[in-house]
DNA sequence: GGGATAACAATACGAGCGTATGGCTTCCTC
DNA sequence: GAGGAAGCCATACGCTCGTATTGTTATCCC
């Protein structure tokens, strides 16, 4: 069912996903989806942290793999910040959905709350990321984690909204997404300048 | 009408705008609003038109402001760019009525055009400045504008919704407002790195 | 000064929504 | 093997919404 709302959703927004809709995509009658939630309002909120912990848990893995692969931290924000951007249609089908849920945020505060832990969740890796950096050499001891965190997470944010739009244009010979890409490349080379001395990690 | 409408909107979102509702809130009756637009869709269009060409104005004006006193112009971007964000509760209703139409604009395609629109006049006019500080030497004569705008469009909206979820929060002993403005300076400064060399602006 | 045109209001209508209700099957448990 | 919970469905109810209809009052132009 959450599923179903998902897709209902990410195809023509929130006010699609009517209660007779959702029983229809998935199969069911109005009274079973009635069964499992007990509202609308529930449903919903189900849906969209479920949406979230997928994207979490897609996140965490590649962090995992890259971790296992010994590679620099950079490297791995570089790979795992993208995951979160319109790039095909399955993602661009999230980033609808996370869309509409955001704007539902404003006033509906059981979504404001699951959209703030995410976000938290988000800006914390980061910012551990970058102690992590601090500690294995890439980053200069200085450096302010959390605020390399809000500046990062706020442009990865910002990218995919600009990359949604026009996901066709190109820039002279280049597409959006990879002047996109080297701008996070860019700025993560100037959080993350040094080379990892970790030889056992 | 419009007004009445954008009241409704940033106080309860883009479902409390109806049509009796914005007919009361403005003083009118039901059929008066329906007098004026022919439907719902043309209402909501002409009060998101409007409030963008509001916010567009505001920020030409500070930069005609800007221009007049010689300002260099890292400076007017630096003052121009945080009027996009939701700083007091006028902006923060902006913010509200921007967010909920930035979702629909994913599923009506009228509304995506305004926002498209509106986008690529900011984008233009940071790419614009760009190119006029390689004029008079406040930018390096390589830098790409494109990409810069881009780059700083993207960190501007994405710094506007982490500053509105938490307005109150602080980090250490600053507010979040100063370290997303400390963001902001530092990214056009390594745009900006020169001084202005034309004495008669 | 009269007739079109615009400003403005009251209300009726039909569609779509979330939810409540009642009933039917399946399956497990004691 | 009886009974009760869980899975499952069809439908009715009440409400709200956008819009259509029909009107009344003002304004303005020739």
């Amino acid at each position: 069912m959450a599923a179903a709302t998902h897709r209902l959703i990410a195809h023509a927004g929130l006010d699609a996903a009517t209660m007779a809709a959702v029983a229809r995509e998935a199969g069911f009658s109005v009274g079973l989806v009635q069964h499992y939630f007990a509202s609308k309002d529930e449903l919903l909120l189900f849906a969209y942290k479920q949406m979230s912990e997928h994207q979490l848990a897609r996140v965490a893995r590649m962090v995992a793999e890259g971790e296992a692969d010994a590679q620099p931290i950079r490297a791995i924000l570089l790979r795992c910040m993208p995951e979160l951007w319109p790039l095909d249609e399955a993602r661009r089908g999230e980033y609808r959905v996370a869309t509409a849920f955001h704007a539902r945020a404003l006033d509906v505060p059981t979504v404001a709350e699951v959209a703030r832990e995410t976000a938290a969740v988000v800006s914390g890796q980061i910012a551990r990321a970058v102690e992590n950096g601090k500690e294995c050499g890439e980053v200069e001891p200085g450096t302010d984690a959390e605020r390399a965190a809000l500046e990062l997470s706020a442009l990865v944010t910002g990218l995919a909204d600009e990359l949604y739009g026009e996901p066709e244009r190109r820039r002279g010979d280049r597409p959006l997404i990879e002047t996109a890409e080297a701008i996070l490349k860019d700025r993560l080379g100037s959080y993350f300048p040094g080379e990892c001395h970790h030889y056992d990690r």
